[in-house]
This record gives C-alpha cells, structure tokens and sequence, in this order.
DNA sequence: CGGCGTTGTATCGACATAGATACACCGTCG
DNA sequence: CGACGGTGTATCTATGTCGATACAACGCCG
C-alpha cells in the first residue's frame, strides 16, 4: 500500500482564490487572444470563463485587455500582470512539487534547548539545531536532500558560514541518473542522511561509497515535527 | 497586490484519494471513540461519513475496527494503520507549507547550455545552474530562502563543496524575528536574493547593512520555470 | 448597410455533493 | 425483555457548480 503524495496549488486574496483551472484559463486566452476560442479548447461554458475573468480582475487588478467589436469582432489579451500571475502560480507549483519528488531524511532526537523556534536536538548521530514549531520533547528532523551540502572533510573555515549543522560521515551510495546523483551518508551506525547534488559535484568531490564526508544543513532547512501524536 | 501562497494536500491510491476533509474525519472518529459522535462533532451526516470510512477501506485496507451493539451501543476504533496515515498526511502537510511560509528569489535570465535536467543560466548577475525541467529559453529561477548559505567572502576553499552557486553581493536588510533572520542581499543593482539564517549565524558572520557576503545555493535546489508561458 | 465574430448577460437544466430523515440491525445493561 | 446507543442503508431534498442556449451590444469590413 504505497499513497501517492499530491497537492492543489493556489493563490489567495481576500475571498477569491486563484486556482489551476484559472491559470488553465489565462493561457488559453493568451493562446487564442479570444476568451470565445479559449471556452472552446477547454470545454468550458463561456459564460462562467468570461464572469470567472470578470470575477478574478475585480480581486486582483486588471488582468485583460478585452475589446469588444472591430477588426475580427474583437478579441482578448493578457496584461503583464496576468503573465506574472501565471509564472508566480508556475512557480508555486514547482516549488511545492519538488516536495514531494525530492527524498527527505528523517532523523530522531530530544530536544535539550529552546530559544524561540529554534531548539537543539540530541541525535544518535550528535547535535543538531532545527526549527521546532511546535512544544515537543521527542521529535523528528526532516531535511530535504536538496538542502543538504557535502563538504570535503579537513578543508578549513566552515565557520565562516550560515551552515550550523555538519556531520561527518561515510558515503554509502551514489546513484547517478540524468547528471543529478543522489548521495547517501551514513551518520550513525544506520542512521543515513540522503543528499542530491550534481554529478558534477560528485566528480569534483571524489565522491564514491566508502568517502569520507561531511553532510551539512542549515538549522533553517532542518523542520522537526513530534514524534508521537 | 499581494497574493497569499496556499495548496490543499492529498494522498492518492488508484481513484480515491485521502484528503484532508478525510483526516479531519479520521481524527474526530478517534478523538470520540464512536462515528456517529464524530459526525456531529463535524456537521456532518452520519450516512455519508459511514459510507466514506468504507469507501477509504475498500481502496486502503483495514483503518477501523467498528461493533455495532455491545457496551454503550458499540464503537469505533482506528487501527494503528489509520493512526499511521493520520502522521503521513500531516507530515506531508508540515513539508508544504514549508514552501508557503518561507521566501523565494526569483532571478530572471537565459539558459546557455543544457546537460540533462541541469542547465547553465545567464543572469544579470552572473552565471547560474539550476534544474529546468522544461525545454526553455527565458527562465525564471526560484531559489527557496531556507536554500540559501550566507558565506563570508574571502574565505578560501569554497570549491570543496557542493554549493556551486556562489554570488557575491551586499546585504540591503536584515529582519530578526524569534531568534530567525531575514537577510536581503543585493547581488546586481536591483537583484535580490533572500536568505533566512539563525539569529546565531547572522552575529557570528557579523552581518549589517551593507556587509559584503557571499550567497550561496545547490543547483538542486534551485528551479526554473519558462518565462514566457 | 448588413454580416461577422467578438464581448457581455440572463436563464435554464443536468449533475454531483452533502445534509436530513427514517428505519433495520446489534449486543449490553438495568 | 425492553430500552439504549451505536452501526448499516435507503431515500429525499437543498444547494452549488457548470455547461447549454438565447440574445443584446459593439465595431470593422466587404
């Protein structure tokens, strides 16, 4: 029984919120320049799409050009403002969706200080600091593997950086597919941080299994939820 | 015209999915020991949240262990399963809202030259390589604040990490809040790329207005979308 | 000046969703 | 043995969504 992680996107402002079905819609009037045409290709009515528009551009602002009557009875066109809101909800999108692609690694501790949102996390594999949201004693990290950096052990002046968290380990894997490898460091005795990094990186690094190497994160990458409710 | 970041998450197995309606029913049944309580608790019509517990059954297997007649008329209980797909969806939830709650960047700029899902992107203020999913020319890039690595400039040995995007530039703002800083950098006139870092990071680096730094993110964790759609 | 293809608007009906109601079934408890 | 409070199920109805239809308004074009 493996669930499938998923997600709806949208944009909200005050009442009205901007779906996927409107930002459907945006590009195919951008398309045809015709909301009559964009109805059509979408097998919609276009009485609801021309109100829909009506509706969002009374929310957010201007979004179309519509000019009714002359050359080839008129037409419809985007304003930049609704281009932004197509790349803004694209992005949204994306980002969110590399939350459910990118593996996460999930790592037990105890809480043993707090200051403000922060806390620092005792773990098998040493401390670590994370934001902790919620009052919890009992927790677990999760970091996603694209915020994760290999550093090449012995190399100086790591404090010189906004990376608090740098665990040294042992590579156990790399599995390499489409210049995108994915690294996997063991921490403790079976206690494994994965990382996804470039191949490029990979090479540069000397990266195969069996390296040693430090796994680092930011403490406001690392998110802890409790462990037991 | 600001226009809030938001999603609804879902778990999906074949035709059915689980949604967050479906947790917030799950949860109540738990919480009373009994579905008919439940159903009221939420405002709901007891045939369709009995008939919807069935429904999640047939497509996930066994959530609850239902008497009917007994002690106090009978019961319903979750199996450990329920309670385990309960966390699921709740740590799938925390993940999100990781994207809504933290700042992105966003540079604008041109893809050069393509390997794989990576690509080289030329902005204004200086190369980059990001994931482009898509066959694109005029990119956006969308780097996550959390993503984002504030590094002192000069210090050395820099390339014996994964970070391969290293862009210098000066801080414009630092907003502190609990212990978490909001850092602007500004790395061509104009351009911003935001970090957030620990309040301990942003003392330690010594960083103000108008310090000199280096921000820094994987190619990973950095994505682009078209710019024009 | 009439035709054409848009935008704008009112209205109807099909359909899905979800609450409301009613009732059979079940097993303990007083 | 009947009352009680739960589960299981059929059915009706209110509601909201959305496509379908019809028609007015508009302005270029032949």
């Amino acid at each position: 029984m493996t669930l499938e992680k998923g997600f709806e996107p949208h944009l909200a402002i005050g009442e009205t919120t901007v779906t996927g079905r409107d930002i459907e819609m945006l590009r195919a009037i951008d398309r045809f320049g015709s909301m009559h045409e964009a109805a059509n290709e979408l097998g919609r009515s276009y009485p609801h799409l021309q109100r829909r528009v009506v509706e969002l551009e009374e929310a957010i602002g201007q979004l179309t050009e519509r000019v009714r009557g002359g050359e080839g009875g008129g037409g419809t066109q985007l304003t930049p403002d609704a281009l932004g809101l197509i790349r803004q909800f694209e992005r949204l999108r994306v980002e969110l969706s590399g939350v459910t692609t990118v593996p996460e690694s999930v790592i037990s501790g105890t809480v043993t200080e707090r200051s403000g949102e922060l806390a620092t996390v005792r773990t098998a594999a040493g401390e670590m600091t994370a934001r902790v949201p919620t009052r919890a004693e009992d927790v677990e990290i999760a970091v996603r593997a694209d915020a994760v950096v290999l550093i090449e052990p012995r190399s100086p002046a790591h404090d010189r950086t906004s990376i608090r968290n740098q665990i040294p380990g042992v590579v156990t894997g790399v599995a390499i597919d489409d210049a995108i490898a994915t690294v996997t460091v063991e921490i403790d005795d079976g206690v494994m941080i994965e990382s996804v990094v470039t191949e490029e990186s990979v090479d540069r690094l000397g990266i195969t299994e069996g390296t040693d190497v430090v796994a680092a994160f930011k403490t406001t990458a690392a998110r802890a939820i409790t462990a037991d409710p």
